[in-house]
DNA sequence: GCTCCATGTGAATCTATATTCACTATATTC
DNA sequence: GAATATAGTGAATATAGATTCACATGGAGC
């Protein structure tokens, strides 16, 4: 008989090990009999814990989203440069490469109007919605380009992590998330900082042209607003 | 009875069917009853055309991967330009994922198991290979930078959709992924663009320190070839 | 050491699903 | 019309997976 645990530590390792199944396998290939076994356990002992497959579920993607938070709050604390904390957000999110595939498959298994979809949605948005608001920082202080609205940045941003992990995955880990993601942040950094001196250049050289350009994007990004309705 | 139908045209009607359970139930979805029913037989009528679930869902994929490749092949002779071919073709899978809402739940719901998730991923490594290619031909030209891979520029031109695919679709077509596409787009190609007239102008006002930070650049894109053992 | 509680086990139960198999029926050809 | 091939049917079978239930056992407290 394995070796009991406490309660409350059991529970966490048993959410743990479904957040890693379902990055794994998906939401299909996740099983009580397959949880248990990743536990160290045989699957009716994780009736003990949890009522049911559902409760399981919750308390997987409820822990997820307390990792995330963790780490935008200790990026935070880490770092008051808009561009430094993305970065260093981005990269914990790698660190997290087993778990953070586990949202993207719940979303996707789901039938519509399902709860968990919802569920899932709305953790991911809060994830975004941080981001964004980082970016806001950013464009607030002049460093992050403004004529793209934040929110659409932060997807961006999180485009540079999404199919890094999908691939990893996909190729059994044969795949450097790491590497790619870096890559993916310089160019996009680039991309998104305010440089000061290309900036008084370009509109310098391009004149009336290049002025208005600038101008019609500015715009163009204010209306671009995503889901003012939500 | 039904009516009988020629074994090609039912079995191209069972495929078609299992794409639109998938697109409304998620591959957890898809059971053979389930997909008899819509198309109008029993189940056990599937397995004179298939010989079990696992070819259904083979097939099914099988015909995203024609209008995949349909879409390279349409983009390619549509325009030359690299940047635009790869703008194209991005524009094309966002609607492929409104034609074929089946496609991304395939692609992010499920972990490995075997065949399927081989196939899957070949779809996938298919898709960025080509992306890969127009950006190597835009290499060449002079026309895109050359400092970071092929590769990593492919994937994270993917990583303009897909984040904003999984938005759409868990906000239940709520969230314009075509405006964030186009966004992410705009926001990419500038970074990834060799603009000639900055170039020079950015190398001319830093001096020797600019000159060296760009020569330095240069190296570590050369360094950080994924997957050159794949 | 004993008692009690919480956690782990193993067997049983139920259900949904994939599939097989024997029979049926349609459609084509001669 | 008869024969044949192929596609459709309905019942049976096997299995995987979720869960319950009675028993077992470890660990804490007295």
């Amino acid at each position: 008989m394995t070796q009991k645990l406490d309660g409350r530590v059991r529970r966490r390792q048993i959410a743990q090990a479904a957040l890693q199944v379902i990055a794994q396998r998906g939401l299909g290939g996740l099983s009580m009999a397959g949880l248990a076994r990743q536990v160290g356990l045989v699957p009716s002992a994780i009736y003990r814990h949890y009522r049911g497959k559902e409760e399981v579920l919750s308390a997987a993607m409820e822990s997820i989203v307390q990792k995330a938070q963790a780490n935008l709050q200790a990026v935070c604390r880490q770092t008051s440069d808009p561009l430094e904390r993305i970065e260093r957000l981005l990269m914990r999110q790698v660190a997290m490469v087993r778990e953070i595939p586990a949202m993207p498959r719940i979303i996707f298994a789901e039938g519509p109007s399902g709860q968990r979809k919802a569920q899932a949605y709305g953790m991911l948005r809060g994830f975004l919605g941080a981001l964004a608001d980082i970016i806001r920082q950013g464009q607030g202080q002049g460093v992050i380009r403004k004529d793209v609205e934040a929110f659409s940045l932060a997807v961006m941003a999180w485009g540079l992590l999404a199919p890094a992990v999908i691939l990893w995955y996909a190729s059994e880990g044969d795949f450097d998330v790491t590497a790619q993601v870096q890559r993916g942040w310089k160019v996009f950094a680039v991309a998104i900082k305010v440089n000061h001196n290309s900036h008084k250049s370009a509109g310098h050289r391009l004149q009336a042209s290049g002025y208005r350009l600038q101008k019609n994007k500015a715009k163009a990004g204010g209306e671009l607003t995503p889901e003012s309705k939500t």
